[in-house]
DNA sequence: AAACCTTTTTAGCGTCGGCTAACTTTTGTA
DNA sequence: TACAAAAGTTAGCCGACGCTAAAAAGGTTT
């Protein structure tokens, strides 16, 4: 049938070339590379903003890990110029910090509102979002954006 | 204004708490654990329904990897009971492989129809949809079903 | 001040998934 | 048949990120 759902060009049966292949899943490494990092600045610019100060007890609760993990990351988190701390006490940002948090913040957002727009229960959108927004490009940012603001007029 | 896109029912204003962030990010780990045999198997099924085999040498150009980094996956997919292989020749799915892949594949081609239906170009659905992939629960993919079927009638 | 508890840090283990280098097997060709 | 190229395997390095255990620093209570 020529008729059918799929079009041609939107079929999914033939595999991309090898390199371009090979660009897709390098892309989704890239993305896992900073997703960790981006999570822990992300986390620690809201426990700022919400609790005044992001201790490595807190942060460890809300990642779901132990503190021997938070210290490590706090430690390459700040070899790699994203916070300042000193032994003992509590975590800042930097500037480039700042920033990388509050551009996780507004990706995350647009997707979280997005999937609610959607339909999709708060619950679940909590969760998916956490795990989708490292993998959405400006694109789809941009795409998503437009829809939950068409589509969420009478508040959602 | 009071009728900025912001409702407040949808702003992200608090932070969850401690324990639901934390399966928040424990299901995030989860997916990661899991994703890369995911895409190694889907890439596995791919190759045999389009070439007739898969080879350790095309699967290392498409996940753009060493043969070597390919050569110990496959020993573990094998360890995995998703593979069977033998020294020197082609890999083969068992019937769990198959079944991983199928999974694979679909909510591969879900997503990325959504995302093309939503007015995504393609390049930048794929190489999206690849990275969302494993972060989409089944609820939400559900919704994305009915959304490209809906929107999707004249074909994109 | 001493004792105690919490918090943070350090040391060290294990797994995973990239990599290179070197080797073996298979395959194709002279 | 012999040799060269391609494909597959193995060994071992490295960094990342979980973990436990134990030490060090900070804060509180007696």
């Amino acid at each position: 049938m020529t008729s059918e759902p799929d079009t041609p060009s939107s079929a999914d049966d033939s595999l991309p070339p090898p390199e371009q292949h090979a660009r897709q899943y390098a892309a989704v490494r890239d993305a896992h590379e900073t997703e960790l990092i981006e999570d822990y600045v992300e986390l620690i610019g809201d426990l700022l903003d919400h609790a005044g100060e992001a201790r490595a007890t807190d942060i460890a609760a809300r990642m779901g890990v132990r503190q021997a993990t938070v210290a490590r990351m706090i430690r390459r988190l700040n070899e790699l110029g994203f916070v300042t701390n000193e032994p003992y006490r509590a975590i800042f940002l930097t500037e480039r910090g700042r920033a990388m948090a509050n551009e996780s913040r507004k990706r995350h957002a647009v997707v979280l509102q997005f999937l609610r727009s959607l339909g999709v229960d708060d619950a679940t959108a909590r969760i998916d979002a956490e795990g989708m927004e490292h993998h959405v490009s400006e694109k789809t940012l941009d795409v998503m954006r437009d829809f939950t603001a068409t589509h969420n007029k009478g508040g959602g």
